[in-house]
RNA sequence: GCAGAAGUACCCAAGUGGCUCAAGGGGCUCCCCUGCUAAGGGAGUAGUGCUGGAAACGGCAGCGCGGGUUCAAAUCCCGCCUUCUGCGCCA
């Protein structure tokens, strides 16, 4: 959600904005607002003044009470009961054009950065850069459910039938992974100076309708029967929540946080769960880092945070590149988005493993997230980014560690998780 | 989960419908006095949000949250949240 004095005084800076997003149906939503706005502070203005007129005259009602000149009070009760349907019904008007104006404000995109490149959807996404050679092995790369099942990691079948499609048991050495990969990027994110977080894995409905859209409520979340929960898709959602309505001391800042969360997501929708495998599932765990910082701060944090995850990749001996996020793939909420990829020498191309966003003041607008300043307060930044989310990061680690013998190797770094070894070794034929 | 009690500003806390659009104290800031120390005196202290205004300076909201009653609500009524105590249950 965008500042609404801004949009009253740039409305053409919005406009373009909307039109580099090639969403040129909302223009009309910039007068709207506009208008929306006007009204509703000429009605607050005309209800204040109902309102100021009427604490004074109350006020004099209890003097004459206190005088027993109830002629008087009756008299002044009624000039106020004058007043009273019209009041109420101002206070109506008010709420209304408010609601109305949120709504409008809140299908309102976000200014863009400088640096997003202008396009229309994801075919228009820009390679950034890459980091470590793609490898293409002198072998088939088998499908990864293949190369998993062979190491006796997996369990798709029995999955099914406890759970439906989209889920798992990941088993031995593989599980294994799964939890050396988490822990390892937990205390990667920690040796950063990130603050290792769990959150609640379950929100109530007014956390839920504050961190995201009716419509992504809809395709994503899981909800508990008979209580007022939902169970998180990211830990995002339970460790913004944790800010809303919030001021935070200046001193603060800025929030370095990095939660750990298994993660639920139905799903639904245009990319459902069709791919057999573990690609995309309904339930994950994922390493995640927040940071809520000064305005002037949130550039700076977004290069340096989408370069860890870069870097954790990197140290795992995992090629990767960046996709910066084109105008019209850019979520409305967002300033600035960059994905990360790692290689698949199987399918010889990049797939997503993380996503890294700065939503400048947008989101904490919407949330309420301030922080103290000396004048008052202002709206903090706030930026999220993907560590690593396993099992769908194993995709990539088992493909770029794999040997002609079908056994996996484990990279140096990630050992002493693995409690010294070396390699995962094939258990079936 | 059941029963009881509570939630007021940075902290403690008074406050059963109008002399409270929140008393008093602590703390904090500034000033005075005392050679130091201990102590004392005075002033300030509701942060914030919305809004009017070029500004000066105003208005509205705000006593856990949301509704309601009333000319008027911290105060009365309803729902919810949180905390404490006891009982129950449980990794």
């Amino acid at each position: 959600m965008i500042d609404i004095a801004f949009l009253r005084n740039h409305p053409d800076e919005v406009r373009e904005n909307i039109r580099k997003k090639f969403q040129d149906k909302k223009l009309p939503l910039v007068d709207e607002a506009i208008a929306l706005d006007e009204k509703r502070r000429a009605l607050q203005t005309e209800g204040d003044s109902l309102r100021a007129a009427r604490n004074a005259i109350s006020k004099q009602i209890g003097q004459l009470m206190k005088e027993k000149k109830l002629e008087e009070a009756e008299a002044a009760k009624a000039q106020v009961n004058a007043d009273a349907v019209r009041l109420s019904e101002l206070e109506k008007e008010t709420e209304e054009a408010q609601s109305r104006l949120t709504q409008v404000m809140m299908r309102i995109p976000n200014i863009i950065s400088p640096e997003t490149p202008i396009g229309k959807d994801d075919s228009e996404n820009v390679e950034g850069k890459r980091f470590l050679e793609p490898k293409t092995p002198d072998f088939e790369v088998p499908y990864h459910l293949d190369i998993l099942e062979k190491l006796d990691g997996i369990d798709i079948d029995s999955a099914r039938r406890t759970s439906g499609q989209g889920f798992y048991y990941l088993t031995g050495d593989i599980a294994r992974l799964h939890s050396a990969v988490l822990t390892y990027a937990r205390d990667f994110m920690i040796n950063k100076g990130f603050t290792y977080c769990i959150p609640p894995y379950m929100i109530r409905s007014s956390v839920v309708s504050g961190v995201m859209s009716f419509e992504e409520m809809e395709g994503m979340m899981y909800k508990i029967e008979g209580e007022d929960l939902y169970l998180i898709g990211t830990s995002e959602h339970s460790m913004i929540g944790r800010f809303m309505g919030q001021t935070l001391d200046e001193k603060q800042l800025p929030l370095t946080l990095t939660s750990y969360s298994p993660c639920f997501r139905k799903e639904k929708g245009a990319h459902g769960i069709e791919e057999r495998g573990i690609y995309r599932i309904h339930q994950f765990e994922k390493q995640e880092m927040i940071v809520i910082c000064k305005p002037e701060d949130s550039v700076a944090w977004y290069e340096k945070m989408w370069n860890y995850t870069v870097e954790l990749f990197v140290s795992l001996g995992i090629p990767v590149r960046t996709l910066e996020c084109c105008s019209g793939d850019l979520a409305d909420l967002k300033y600035r988005s960059v994905d990360v990829e790692a290689w698949s020498p199987r399918q010889q191309k990049y797939f997503e493993v993380g996503s890294c966003s700065n939503l400048t003041d947008a989101q904490a607008r919407r949330l309420g997230i301030r922080y103290k300043t000396e004048k008052g307060s202002a709206f903090a930044h706030t930026l999220n980014n993907t560590v690593v989310a396993p099992p769908r990061m194993l995709i990539a680690f088992v493909e770029n560690h794999l040997r002609a013998d079908g056994s996996v190797e484990i990279p140096e770094a990630l050992r002493p998780y693995m409690g010294g070894k070396t390699e995962i070794s094939v258990k079936k034929a």
